[in-house]
RNA sequence: GGGCGCAUAGCUCAAUUGGCAGAGCGCUUCCCUUACAAGGAAGAAGUUGUAGGUUCGAGUCCUACUGUGCCCA
């Protein structure tokens, strides 16, 4: 073996012959095996790799990995994602630095050079993906724009339309002023700001005024209505009259309605359904007019009168001014209150009256809640089912076209006649009508609510649709519950009778080590890509997933990832012994329990203990628990303890022994090594080739069986002596510590072994190479306590240790004084516990027993110090 | 305004159905012992945010509060 691992080459290396091979594909599995199925969350295809895709590649890898080891077909499907507004902001870029627009260029120009775009860099996120030893069936992989998927989406809104689950109309929209596209109520961001509030004089016809308060003094163009609250006083005389805009003198009416909140700004509120929402539903109560009064660029059209041509936020400031002049305001004060941005370009978003095609959703909402109400299908962790119902239960309809180009092209066509034709391909010219499609793309959001069945084929009845359809689990952030996860639901549901998966496993954002969002502005960008570089993957991989609990965010610290580097530098030390140590006739097998020694009995129980646990914990989703698991084994228990004590039947024992011995180091390293796998493919699948096998086992460790807790293998005695043992050697090193004893230098022991003779005779040994205790004997029956000597307690046993040059009787009597009284405390607890009748008889008998033995063992140690101490210091 | 998180060692995080509060990093001391100095050994470090409650027993469950973050309106 190599002296270290290169983790360059290997990575390389490994990817190439899993994938080589057809690991990746659930073929790899026997034709009868269970499928196992996972849909990637399809990155934008604009993207670059960052931490976040770096955390779900991890995590939905590690899935992978262990059902595939389990025996399933495991099939992951990768993809990648059109992102309408994302590419096509790219590709704009890309013209205007040719100096050019893309209306100037044209639709189907744009298209072309869209393409070329996405042929182009549409590549990086997936080789990228990659280096994280995404084990994704890539034969499989999607595009949501390509042909098959693309038919998918046709298809569901057809048939969406034929249903009548589908309309076209002009409402209130969220508008995208610098996008100039409507955007779904999701891609709008709120935030609290400081802005102001303007106070103005409405004039009423006939006389008087009202008072009014406004925070987009421009969107009084577009009144329609002035609205006070029926039992006000202060207004209700001119309740029924009319009021007169300013600047454009156009009559409104005054109206009555509860809605108006009489605490707030003067009380009175004007009414702009045209650009406001809660204005809206208050004009469709009172069969008000509605007047746009803006354009697509969010520039003042022909109802503004004078202002006409102007942009809304220069209006803003002419209009006040000249109401100033007027004599119409009152004034302006600073206000703090919620501005809505757009998601992407942060600019605000204008609500318009536009003509967009919309989904009515509470059916398929309906369906939605159901199934994860019934269990159908589950969240993970459960906490945001609350959080899902309750958007699904409040939603509106959704507003699915997008003035765009890049996207899947809304498939209606208008006819010269006014007819209206809904299909897949343009309808045939007939009777002199000619047909004009319609303009617009559909939400991205739509296609990729497709996702885990328009991959496998549908609506085709494809062999990969009716075998890998449902898939298994869906795994995402929390921060697409809504854009994503609760559409695919709703429209799995719809079109397939089936839940998509049966189970949403929810991640966390990855923050920076202060908990901070990680942003480029804020310049703590975590890259992957530079970790993986100067780490390796794996010890990324390793940090992301036990740094994190399900749907908590990470707050990952990059000295973590080093640490695991040592980590996986460790198991390679590990097994260069282990390999080291084998002899060429190893049968990969382990000698019956009864044949084991102690130490053997000990790391072999713990080892089933591990593999419990580790099942335990996947089995609920803890993956980053049981991770830590695993690392603590390997390093605390196998290598610390086991390895070391494992040198001297290898080195000293007879055949037998040594033979044992060397079974037993390969089957923990072997299964310890599969448990790891899923966590850190790379290392563990190299080190793994090292190592022999049985024959008829799988050639890589990717494919090996996943580990099974045997629990003839459990031994409780084993661990409990053991643990003595332990105990006894930290206590020697602790007193040669205290005398500073060189560490180089033999001392001798006299052991008064209590209730735990076998044990120290068939191990004693472990005490020459773990504390250079030289050599050691028991003490004679009736045998007086040295005198002159430190010594170490643990249960019923006793080490004396001479170190008649180190021995100062008064520091040893004091610290003698000490343990006892830490013991005796702890004993007068335990005591105080049992000796309540209550935790006696009401707690578990296993927790009492337990309990028992402690006081029972503490008190054995403190009889022993207490009598050392009387000896020793009278 | 409604809802949901989080608060544990200096830092980053764990802790199973409630059952002895643990790791890693950092810190102190020592050691290049033939798997590993990318290592080993020993050690210091905690009123689990505050105040109550339930319980034989609370980091864990309940209530209120403080701080902090997110989602929805």
């Amino acid at each position: 073996m190599p002296k270290n691992f290169d983790f360059k080459e290997a990575e390389t290396r490994l990817y190439a012959f899993w994938e080589q091979r057809g690991y990746f594909k659930p073929e790899a599995a026997p034709s009868d095996a269970e499928p196992y199925v996972i849909s990637m969350p399809p990155p934008n295809v604009t993207g670059a790799l960052h931490i976040g895709h770096a955390l779900f590649v991890t995590l939905e890898d590690l899935m992978i990995r262990y059902e595939r080891m389990r025996g399933k077909a495991a099939l992951w499907v990768p993809g990648t994602d059109h992102a309408s507004i994302a590419t096509q902001l790219q590709v704009e870029k890309l013209l205007a630095d040719e100096g050019l627009t893309r209306e100037q260029v044209g639709r189907e120009k744009f298209l072309e050079r869209a393409w070329e775009w996405k042929e182009k860099y549409g590549g990086t996120i997936v080789r990228q993906l990659r280096r994280l030893g995404a084990s994704c069936d890539w034969e499989r992989e999607r595009f949501t724009m390509d042909a098959g998927f693309s038919d998918a989406v046709l298809e569901v809104f057809i048939r969406l339309y034929e249903q009548g689950l589908i309309y076209k109309g002009p409402r209130l929209v969220n508008w995208s002023p610098g996008l100039k596209t409507a955007v779904s109520d999701l891609e709008v961001e709120r935030e609290e700001e400081m802005g102001k509030l303007y106070f103005f004089r409405y004039p009423v016809e006939g006389g008087g005024f009202i008072p009014v308060a406004t925070t987009r003094p421009e969107t009084i163009l577009g009144d329609t209505a002035v609205a006070v609250h029926p039992e006000d006083d202060r207004y209700r005389q001119y309740i029924g009259k009319n009021a007169l805009v300013p600047m454009l003198n156009r009559p409104i009416p005054i109206i009555a309605d509860p809605y108006v909140d009489r605490e707030f700004g003067t009380g009175a509120l004007k009414v702009t359904p045209g650009h406001d929402f809660n204005d809206y539903q208050i004009a469709q109560r009172h069969n008000l007019a509605m007047i746009s009064i803006m354009n697509r660029d969010a520039t003042l059209n022909e109802h503004a009168g004078l202002y006409a041509g102007m942009d809304r936020f220069d209006c803003r400031e002419k209009l006040w001014a000249d109401m100033t002049a007027a004599g119409l305001t009152i004034e302006v004060k600073e206000h703090l209150m919620v501005v809505p941005r757009t998601q992407r370009g942060g600019e605000v978003v204008e609500p318009m009256i536009s003509e967009q095609w919309f989904v009515k959703i509470k059916p398929l909402a309906d369906r939605a809640t159901a199934a994860v109400r019934d269990g159908r299908i589950r969240i993970v962790p459960d906490r945001f089912e609350k959080v899902y119902f309750h958007w699904l239960e409040n939603l509106d309809d959704w507003c699915i076209s997008r003035q765009l180009w890049w996207g899947h092209r809304i498939p209606v066509w208008y006819g010269s006649d006014g007819s209206r034709y809904v299909g897949k391909t343009a309808p045939e010219p007939r009777d002199g009508v000619t047909w004009m499609p319609d303009d617009d793309v559909l939400d991205t959001w739509f296609s990729s609510g497709l996702w885990p069945f328009g991959t496998l084929g549908w609506p085709q009845s494809t062999p990969d649709l009716s075998r890998y359809y449902p898939t298994d689990v869906l795994e995402t952030g929390y921060d697409i519950l809504f854009f994503w996860v609760a559409r695919m639901i709703m429209l799995g549901l719809w079109f397939t009778d089936e839940p998509p998966f049966h189970t949403v496993y929810l991640h966390g954002l990855v923050r920076d080590r202060l908990g901070r969002k990680i942003s480029k502005t804020l310049g703590n960008v975590i890259d992957p890509l530079e970790l993986m570089e100067q780490y390796g993957t794996d010890p990324l991989r390793l940090a992301l997933v036990t740094g994190s609990t399900p749907g908590n965010d990470i707050n990952l610290d990059t000295a973590r990832v080093e640490r695991n580097w040592r980590f996986v530098n460790k198991i390679w030390q590990m097994t260069n012994f282990v390999s080291q140590n084998l002899g060429d006739d190893i049968a990969p097998d382990l000698p019956p329990h009864d044949a084991l020694d102690l130490p053997a009995r000990w790391i072999i129980s713990r080892l089933n203990h591990l593999i419990a646990t580790v099942q335990r914990l996947f089995d609920a989703y803890q993956y980053g628990e049981a991770g830590r698991q695993i690392d603590d084994f390997l390093w605390s228990e196998f290598a610390d303890w086991y390895i070391e004590i494992s040198k001297y039947p290898l080195y000293q024992g007879d055949a037998a022994a040594k033979h044992a011995a060397q079974q037993v180091l390969l089957r923990v390293l072997d299964r310890s090594l599969r448990l790891l796998h899923p966590y850190m493919p790379f290392v563990t699948e190299d080190l793994w080739q090292y190592l022999p096998h049985a024959q008829g086992q799988s050639e890589a460790l990717i494919l090996a069986e996943w580990p099974q807790a045997d629990a003839a293998y459990f031994d409780d005695a084993a661990e409990a002596e053991m643990t003595l043992l332990i105990d006894l050697v930290r206590g020697i090193r602790n007193v040669r510590e205290q005398y500073n004893v060189e560490p180089s230098r033999k001392i001798t022991a006299i052991i008064q072994p209590g209730s735990h003779h076998a044990a120290i005779e068939s191990c004693g040994y472990m005490f020459a190479r773990l504390c250079n205790v030289a050599e050691y004997r028991f003490t004679a029956p009736g045998e007086p306590a040295p005198s002159n000597t430190a010594s170490v307690v643990a249960g019923d046993v006793i080490v004396y240790l001479p170190l008649t040059d180190f021995i100062d009787i008064s520091a040893e009597c004091e610290r003698l004084t000490r343990e006892l009284q830490k013991i005796d405390e702890q004993a007068g607890k335990a005591q105080a516990t049992l000796s309540n009748d209550q935790f006696v008889s009401r707690a578990r008998p296993d927790v009492v027993e337990r309990e028992r033995a402690r006081l029972e063992s503490l008190h054995a140690s403190a009889a022993q110090i207490r009598e050392r101490i009387a000896d020793l210091c009278g």
